[in-house]
DNA sequence: TATGAATGAGTCTTCATTCAT
DNA sequence: AATGAATGAAGACTCATTCAT
């Protein structure tokens, strides 16, 4: 008994994990496309499976409830754009000179701006479910990476940035930039919005490179 | 029939009104505590309605939906905001050298320390709403006035402030509150967080001053 | 159609085999298992193949739907009880003097204490798919063997116990058992139970000794 | 559909009380149908709903959940069953020289003939929510009627019926009948069952009077 | 104006059973 | 023989809204 089971979990385990990745790919992806086209109020399980073209049954053997996939989402959205903004700023700190505050605020702007809906629906039910913390963390970790390299954005400052600071720093641009999304603002697409959250971030920076530890 | 219809409504027109502000006070009033004892999932018109001690259908005669209610209520908590905002303001423009800035974010801070269960559940569904825009307006409003003057506030520009600039200075504001209270962030209480969101805002400010208009 | 009523056929293959044998018996294990911890609501075939470490297609293949294994178990356990009982009957007949009504019922009573919850679980299906007269068998065997030693039993009476004597003797032994542990009387226990139901049934066959044939 | 509507204003005048009993009752009588026509399986909310002539709704008013309709039909049928077994033994208590055993007897099995299938079906409920004591309260109430009045049922007896005595005198009555409609036993309808029933009780009885408090 | 019983479409979720591997 | 992912019908329950009184 003991070794057939060993067997089958060994054999079974690649083409089974491949499956499951598709078929919650192909359920965020009908999520996504609900939202976009109805709105978050007709997301529904039923609603899901049946863009999804699977059963309700298959999708309730990959999350335990509606609310699962939607938090599920947030997090991939999460991770993906950390994933982006993490390259952007790889690439510039390699390039010496970059306007490194502007890139990563242009990476912001632009991941915003694609599929608006769903992003707020996504990132909605996520608050509401009290991860809402989880919400900073791509800007979060650009932060840390910032300020753990004083040397280069805040070069005259020995301490490491205090939480608080770094706190307001986040929340303040990802706050603008999801005010400018939920409001539906003009000023999305535009130069200014960039240029003084760009003004904002950086005359900050520059207070925190003089102030007192 | 019609006459004295219009009759009796003309003599009842002000005991009428003031029990219609009474009885949407008590809506306000009931949704708030299903909220807070509840959680905003618990919210709904017959729950409202018993709490509030009337019937479904009365609810109905003063508000159209559901939906309503939670606009109405997000409306009359940004109109309290801005009292309370516009009354600090007033007196600390009567009042040379006061920290304008400063206060200013302490009182916000000190808004949405109180009930923040039911501000942010009344919030969403304003911003699901589509309503977003009135959200940011209590600190628009001040803003504004900052900007118009510009004697006291950026002495040195001519120039009002550009809707960019006043939108990005009044959203990174509330985003920073909001997430620190979505977040239930432990800095909410405080003091570090109001010095620094003073910080920021004072260094774009100073920033503004002296940038080309 | 995905629940498909099938003709009660008890069992897909016979257990003949060995490992059928186990494999069945940890179908039952899982089962009982399932009832004790999560009451008789939370049995479902999942359930039961996940908790017996096999795959639910391999219980189908065992058994043609749940309500078989129910079955299969509520007579399982019938024949073991008969088993019981028979053994104890037949030591106290080679055993002169001995209390015989007593030994039958002290061993029923020892009976429907261990495991009351499977036992009531797998009992209720079974009589609801219409098998409850097997369940007084394990009694009625006793009665019948009782009866046709009417020598020993009815030294009086010539004639044969008549079939509605046999059923209300026997009802009224398993019924005031099984009403003790629905009822989850603390009488269960107790030996006032054990005397007060001897008495019963003796009372009742002193008079069947003497009354008309 | 529009007569159904009619219906519902033709209750509507009555009084509230009136109107709720009515609606309940419907419920019941639907509930039973049900059972009867499809077995106990096939009672499901909408199904009852649909027969009652209601809304899903409208059944969710009067009951919290399924359990509740079937428990609260039991209950009534247990009501039901103790107003019809004190009537026969109040007129058999006026009546000296009245066969009381057998008359409670006749009048149980009278009651357990009509509507077996309902009968147990509510009745697995009732057991199954852990209330199966309240299963013999119509039989207990006579037997303690009879125990009070030792004078007529055990003149010889001074002290009161032990509880355990009662118990088993009780649940062997109901135990036999329920056995005989469980296994839908060519006895239900049969003299023999009545008389070896009342032969059982009576043994038992005298033997109380005469045995040691 | 107020009432609140009634409505019923809509949602989530379960689970017995099948079948391709 | 065994597997277990997939199925999808079914069912419990909710709640925004209406309307006759």
């Amino acid at each position: 008994m003991t070794k057939r089971k060993q067997a089958i979990v060994l054999s079974r385990r690649k083409p089974t994990q491949t499956r499951a990745r598709i078929t919650v790919e192909t359920i965020f992806e009908a999520t996504a496309r609900i939202i976009e086209r109805d709105g978050a109020g007709a997301v529904n399980t039923n609603a899901i499976a049946e863009r999804a073209g699977i059963s309700v049954g298959t999708l309730y053997e990959y999350f335990p409830n509606k609310e699962a996939v939607l938090i599920a989402m947030a997090r991939r959205q999460l991770a993906e754009d950390e994933q982006v903004i993490g390259k952007v700023l790889a690439e510039a700190l390699g390039r010496p000179g970059a306007p490194l505050v502007r890139l990563v605020i242009q990476t912001l702007m632009k991941l915003f701006r694609t599929g608006p809906e769903i992003r707020r629906a996504i990132m909605t039910t996520h608050i509401s479910s009290g991860l809402g913390a989880e919400h900073a963390r791509p800007v979060q970790e650009v932060a840390e990476i910032l300020a753990s390299r004083g040397d280069r954005i805040l070069p005259e400052r020995a301490e490491p940035i205090p939480p608080a600071a770094l706190f307001v720093l986040t929340r303040a641009v990802i706050g603008v930039l999801r005010a400018a999304f939920e409001e539906q603002s003009s000023l999305l697409g535009r130069p200014e919005l960039e240029d003084e959250l760009t003004a904002l971030i950086e005359s900050y920076l520059a207070r925190l490179r003089t102030a007192p530890g």
